[in-house]
DNA sequence: CATTCTTA
DNA sequence: TAAGAATGG
């Protein structure tokens, strides 16, 4: 879920193509779930191939990336490790909120409310380990380079952007920010539309892009204090945040006292002694994160007839489609001359 | 979510 | 032809 820091940013919106020629470095685990929980027929089934293995990730991933390329971006897709030990409370919480919404599910579907068994299923969203290993032979065959992170994929992917290996990380969520990532990249999508929550009314989306030094110059703190604030709100390593503080609260706080252990506030005092901060703030701070030498963003050419294979002959898919996908790719790279000498290298 | 089909 | 509805697997 990540922390809730919107109330304090501001986004610029852009231009997809504002980001052509650029590496970004994608979550892949929020953008895999993402489609997971929305790509889905009319009463909430996932897509699936003609064995029940869930595709809908699969569409999802490879009508994006083809489109990421056409624009001339780089994806480099960044995939989780072993999550840390204080995020098992809101894994935990994640996993029951998961089993009641298929409860819910169930439920819906046998009394014929199919709109409200939609949402339920939505909800009940898990991505396996084998539609991750499913997503990685994708990324393979469609040359897209991929990072296997030691812990947290965010970390990772805001480290790429550190030492310079990205231009930018890209999620829905703005904790790679608090990862230190120079640039976060939000809604990196083609269509544009986005329905809004329990509502059948859809909305114009552009991707936006939030610069971590102006945030915290607008913000008027340093990274540090942007963390402290982060675990006044409540993170995925403190998911119950604190009593009556949102965002702006929380940044009033921290502006105020500086950190988490000069806060003079009656009540809070008392709280915070019960929060293992130190331990969060190492989390964002120092995070585990991928040695330079273990990652390869290497971009290769489109494995056409692996890609067919893959997605056709094992899932499903129709050939039309995905070879219609991979010829506007294709034209679509003609067009912008790049040589596969400067692409690919 | 992204693409394709339908509709006016 | 452009917006909205349906479909994809």
């Amino acid at each position: 879920m990540g922390t809730d820091l919107k109330p304090l940013i501001k986004a610029k919106e852009i231009k997809l193509e504002s980001l052509a020629g650029k590496v970004i470095a994608i979550d892949a685990y929020n953008a895999l779930y993402q489609f997971l929980a929305t790509i889905r027929g009319y009463t909430g089934e996932p897509l699936m191939d003609a064995h029940g293995r869930v595709t809908s990730h699969l569409s999802g991933l490879f009508y994006r990336s083809v489109n990421l390329l056409a624009a001339g971006i780089k994806p480099v897709y960044v995939f989780d490790g072993k999550p840390p030990a204080l995020k098992h409370a809101e894994l935990e919480s994640r996993r029951r909120s998961k089993e009641e919404a298929l409860a819910k599910y169930e439920e819906a579907l046998q009394e014929g409310r199919f709109e409200d068994a939609r949402k339920y299923a939505q909800a009940t969203s898990m991505l396996k380990d084998y539609m991750l290993n499913d997503a990685k032979t994708l990324l393979t065959l469609m040359g897209i380079p991929y990072v296997e992170a030691p812990s947290e994929g965010e970390a990772t992917a805001a480290y790429l952007t550190i030492i310079g290996l990205a231009y930018a990380t890209a999620s829905q969520d703005y904790d790679s920010l608090l990862f230190g990532s120079r640039r976060l990249v939000r809604n990196l999508t083609i269509s544009g539309r986005r329905k809004l929550p329990n509502k059948n009314v859809y909305v114009d989306v552009n991707p936006e892009i939030i610069e971590l030094d102006e945030l915290l110059r607008d913000l008027g703190i340093s990274r540090e204090a942007l963390v402290d604030v982060a675990i006044l709100i409540g993170t995925d390593f403190n998911p119950e945040g604190f009593k009556g503080i949102g965002a702006k609260k929380a940044l009033q706080l921290i502006k105020k006292y500086g950190r988490l252990e000069d806060i003079d506030v009656e009540g809070l005092r008392d709280e915070l002694k019960m929060v293992d901060y130190n331990a969060i703030r190492e989390i964002f701070l120092k995070p585990e994160v991928a040695e330079p030498s273990n990652v390869n963003i290497i971009f290769k050419e489109v494995d056409e007839q692996g890609v067919t294979r893959f997605l056709c002959d094992e899932h499903n898919f129709s050939r039309e489609r995905v070879s219609n996908a991979i010829k506007r790719l294709n034209e679509a790279i003609r067009i912008r001359g790049s040589s596969l000498e400067q692409w690919f290298s």
